[in-house]
RNA sequence: GCGUCUAUAGCUCAGUUGGUUAGAGCGCUACCUUGACAUGGUAGAGGUCCCCUGUUCGAGUCAGGGUAGACGCACCA
């Protein structure tokens, strides 16, 4: 084995031999354990959340697969309708076409071909990242079988009145051309203005002034309002105003709505372009006056002056004209909300359209109480308030969009403007008897995105046909995704799985954290702080880094702020650490904080993990190749430190699956690297060395120890696996053999994971360890802060020596002998003196090093009374509790005897240390 | 306006139903090329657990009130 682990050299090729011997697949076997993979946009590429989210994903997947459940993580690709859409538009665009130039279906067949040569990018990066996913498997929301699906609930839902077709004020997107949902709209603050405008009355009796944010939306007003109890307007009502510019004469009426307080207490009515004036438009049946076109300008609704101009340019065309007529009270700044686009940013525009929509009133109740009866369970549990706050709220979501690609609405029209639905043309002329001399076009729409993901977990599994995997894998039993999708996609499959198929759609929703940088920042191309996950399992150089977080940038101004940040950042660029560093580091941060800042410093550190499990490996390795492990009988005797590592080995098992169980990786990720560095590491390889190395040990013994080293490491590699596939399988390979490990070795990930096993719990042997460790640990503090080498050999003597005392220092003498450099050790008798000795305590038991030649007094005495200190504050503090008789009145029973027992642990030590320093001081 | 979350070492974060001396990683200091590993070892320094008040024998943990910050939903033109 090379000395240093290299990531690079193990890891493409070990995926591929997962892959190609169909590891991947579910068992058929077992208790079913289902993960879906929330499916990735087709054009996206792997970011640090999706690097996050199915590292916790795969880790479950291996994990359960191992523990030999039928496991299928399910995998495939969204379609995603704008996101697509705008992509390969984008690329038409450079070459100076528009999609129109090439028409509906040339363009589509244009997005097939840019999926079937470019799609896979992510799906290949999820390789990398080793996940382990049922590929063959792997589904496109449109893929026929889901279109299929697609089609079947829209025409089920309209043929029980659940969607419907309407004309109502929707959020328009005057960029895309198309209506968007509301949960598409982000409203953000941003400074503006509100204008007052003077509105003469008809009958030159008088004026109002109303006040307004969006002067140019006067052009479609068809009244004003006021609070009906308002005193200064009362002689006002039913009035009739001359609009200013169009000389419309427009009604004065009054409704609750109007807050008499706010601006001047009348309100400019637009019902078709402002979604409050269009609900007082209805009630007080006004006329709704479009005055915007598909893109936002100016209507012919308008008059002349103004038609074809962009909205921003009318707004100041209009206040200027305001002005110049004397209608212009004021300008006031303001700071008010500004809908934008989530995909364009343009500012929406509430547009008065023919839309398709789902009434989901109905389908809520279901989705809620199955949250509320606990059969769906959010963890962290405060989600479901969130989850309860939207869904009780619900709206009735707009499913129409004006794009091109996506699934067809299957809705048909006839010539005079009836609409039919149904699965397809013919089974729609057939139902409504429509000859062939009726001419039908389909309606031009696609559907929401979102519409065909709300149907993942049953369209998957192959509804509407009944399948083994709708029996099997429904309801799937974790779904692993983040927050900012809860209403997008989680709530919607909740409604469509349990409408459709009755049952839940998944029983456990783990929602991650956020990844963002290292300051907080959440990482976006604008801000120049992306990481790729690619580029830190490879490393990429600095100049490669530079160019690709300023290049194609919508602000290009920003790319020299981003470049400096970069190079200062990283220097050196970006070193290689490897998949299993970067899922361990992924893992580590899984806590259930809802951002998580992501820190290079732990890469580094995992990477540093993965090296050190290498190097052991190595040392197991070379201890056991070619040696005699026990494999094929023979007699053993275990040493105390076999014994302890096995059950210390069983306690971080059962620590590791109980934090699994509750979805807490970081935990999990400790608990394992705890006991991999700190115990075996840093202990029971050093404790298998005075075994091993030493001529007096039995064959019996060293076959002993060298089946529990290469056993233990057999098992910590299949623990620590589905964190970290790679490594553990390269190293496997070899160890395998030389364990106990019968039949096929093809992989480890196909191996049973380890099996919880309490009778190696052995409570006198971890105990027994311990107070070796604190034996040695006391003596390497001595050597530490007495400047003693650790290379040169020192005589212990050790005094206050109980019978248990002896029995561990008979058991363990090889191990203390070796791990302290000790040459000799001698038990003084009761009342036979030491010289002067520097100390440590090990319960009541003291160990003394003779000063002689060695030890400096001052810094002895020094080490002492530090030792005092921090003894005394802790007695003192007991002494406190146990003296206040309101304490030892109300305690259990068992706070209070550990109470005492440690005072009077501590009153010994006192006593030992302080005549420790008697003895010092007196030389 | 309604709701959710966060504040613990220089940094990034754990800390379970209240109960030994509040932990980890990184960083920092000193020493060490020892035969698995310097991507390492040994020893060590470092904390007003945001503030106030309360409940309790006992509060990082519970309650109330603040301060600072993040997010979601709904919004008055």
């Amino acid at each position: 084995m090379e000395k240093t682990f290299e990531p690079q050299s193990i890891e493409k090729q070990c995926y591929q031999q997962w892959e190609e011997a169909g590891l991947f697949k579910a068992s058929g076997e077992g208790q079913p354990y289902c993960i879906l993979l929330p499916p990735p946009n087709v054009t996206g590429s792997l970011h640090m959340g999706h690097g996050f989210q199915q590292t916790i994903m795969d880790a479950l997947t291996r994990y359960h697969r191992m523990k030999g459940d039928n496991t299928l993580w399910q995998v495939g690709t969204d379609h995603a309708g704008i996101a697509t859409q705008m992509v390969v538009e984008r690329q038409l665009n450079a070459d100076g076409k528009t999609r129109h130039d090439l028409g509906r279906e040339a363009f589509i067949d244009k997005i097939w071909e840019w999926k079937e040569h470019s799609g896979g990018t992510i799906t290949s990066q999820m390789r990398r990242l080793g996940t382990s996913p049922d590929w063959d498997r792997e589904v496109f929301t449109m893929d026929d079988n889901l279109s299929k699906a697609v089609t079947e609930v829209f025409v089920k839902l309209h043929e029980e009145g659940l969607i419907y077709r309407g004309k109502r004020l929707v959020n328009w997107d005057p960029v895309l051309h198309t209506a968007v949902s509301d949960l598409e709209v982000l409203n953000e603050e941003e400074d503006g203005h509100m204008w007052h405008m003077r509105y003469p009355l008809a009958d030159g009796s008088g004026e109002l002034v109303v006040a307004t944010t969006r002067p140019e939306t006067m052009l479609g007003d068809t009244a004003v309002a006021v609070h009906p109890d308002d005193e200064r307007y009362q002689s006002f009502i039913g009035k009739e105003i001359k609009l200013p510019i169009t000389g419309r004469l427009i009604p004065i009426i009054a409704d609750d709505y109007v807050d008499p307080e706010f601006g001047t207490g009348c309100v400019k009515i637009t019902p078709a372009h402002d979604f409050n004036d269009y609900d007082m438009g209805k009630r007080h049946s006004l006329p709704m006056i479009n005055i915007l076109t598909a893109d936002a300008k100016i209507n012919d609704e308008a008059p002349e002056a103004y038609r074809g101009m962009d909205r921003f340019d009318a707004r100041k065309q209009i206040v200027e004209d305001l002005d110049a007529s004397g209608n212009l009270v004021k300008i006031d700044k303001h700071k008010l909300k500004v809908p934008r686009g989530d995909r364009t940013g343009a500012v929406i525009e509430p547009y008065l359209t023919d839309q398709w929509y789902v009434a989901v009133e109905s389908l809520a109740k279901p989705a809620i109480e199955a949250v509320e009866s606990g059969e769906i369970r959010f963890i962290p549990e405060n989600w479901n308030k969130t989850y309860y706050q939207w869904m009780h709220n619900i709206q009735d979501w707009c499913i129409s969009r004006q794009l091109w690609w996506g699934h067809r609405i299957p809705a048909w029209y006839d010539n005079n403007g009836n609409v039919y639905v149904g699965r397809t043309e013919d089974e729609v002329r057939e139902k409504h008897n429509l000859g062939s001399d009726v001419t039908l076009n389909q309606d031009d729409d696609v559907l929401d995105t979102w519409f065909s993901s709300a149907l993942w977990p049953f369209a998957t599994m192959g509804w509407p046909e009944e399948t083994p995997e709708l029996d099997a894998f429904l309801p799937s039993s974790v779904l692993v995704t983040g927050f900012d999708i809860i209403f997008f996609w989680v709530a919607r499959m909740i409604m469509m799985t349990k409408k459709f198929t009755g049952k839940i759609p998944f029983k456990d929703i783990y929602i991650t954290g956020l990844i963002r940088d290292e300051n907080g920042d959440k990482m976006s191309k604008s801000k120049g702080n992306v990481l790729d996950p690619i580029d830190l399992i490879d490393g990429i150089d600095l100049e490669s880094l530079v160019s690709k977080r300023t290049s194609g940038m919508m602000q290009p101004q920003l790319a020299k702020k981003i470049e400096k940040n970069t190079r200062k950042q990283f220097p050196d660029g970006i070193q290689a650490y490897g998949t299993d560093a970067l899922r361990f580091t992924f893992a580590a941060m899984a806590s259930t904080s809802r951002d998580i800042n992501f820190d290079m410093g732990r890469v580094e550190g995992y990477r540093n993990f993965c090296n050190k499990i290498w190097n052991a490996s190595r040392f197991v390795l070379m201890n056991t190749e070619e040696h005699d492990t026990g494999r094929d009988g023979g007699e053993m005797t275990l040493s105390l430190a076999d014994r302890w590592i096995w059950a210390k080995f069983q306690q971080t098992l059962v620590d590791f699956e109980s934090a699994l169980s509750d979805y807490r990786f970081d935990i999990a990720a400790q608990t394992i690297y705890e006991f991999t560095w700190n115990q075996l590491c840093d202990w029971y390889l050093e404790l298998t060395k005075p075994v091993l190395n030493n001529d007096a040990s039995t064959e019996a013994e060293k076959r002993g120890t060298r089946h529990t080293l290469i056993n233990v490491l057999e098992h910590t590699l299949r623990l620590l696996h589905p964190f970290m596939p790679f490594i553990t399988e390269e190293i496997w390979q070899r160890v395998a053999p030389l364990s106990d490990v019968k039949g096929d070795t093809k992989s480890i990930m196909v191996q049973p994971f380890p099996v919880q096993d309490t009778s190696l719990q052995d409570a006198q042997v971890l105990s027994d360890i311990e107070w070796v460790k604190k034996f040695i640990v006391g003596i390497r503090n001595i050597r530490g802060e007495m400047d003693i080498s650790p290379n040169k050999p020192l005589n212990a003597l050790l005094k206050n020596v109980s019978d248990e005392d002896a029995r561990r220092l008979d058991a363990a003498k090889a191990f203390l002998d070796k791990l302290s450099k000790l040459e000799t050790v001698t038990i003084l008798k009761d009342g036979e003196t030491a010289p002067p000795s520097a100390t440590a305590l090990v319960g009541d038991m003291e160990i003394l090093i003779p000063m002689a030649g060695l030890i400096d007094k001052e810094a002895e005495l020094a080490r002492l009374n530090k030792a005092i200190d921090k003894v005394q504050k802790d007695v003192s503090r007991t002494e406190g509790k146990l003296s206040n008789e309101k304490f030892v009145s109300n305690a259990p029973e068992a706070v209070i005897a550990k109470e005492r027992a440690k005072l009077e642990d501590g009153q010994k030590q006192l006593e030992k240390l302080h005549a420790q320093v008697e003895t010092i001081q007196s030389l």
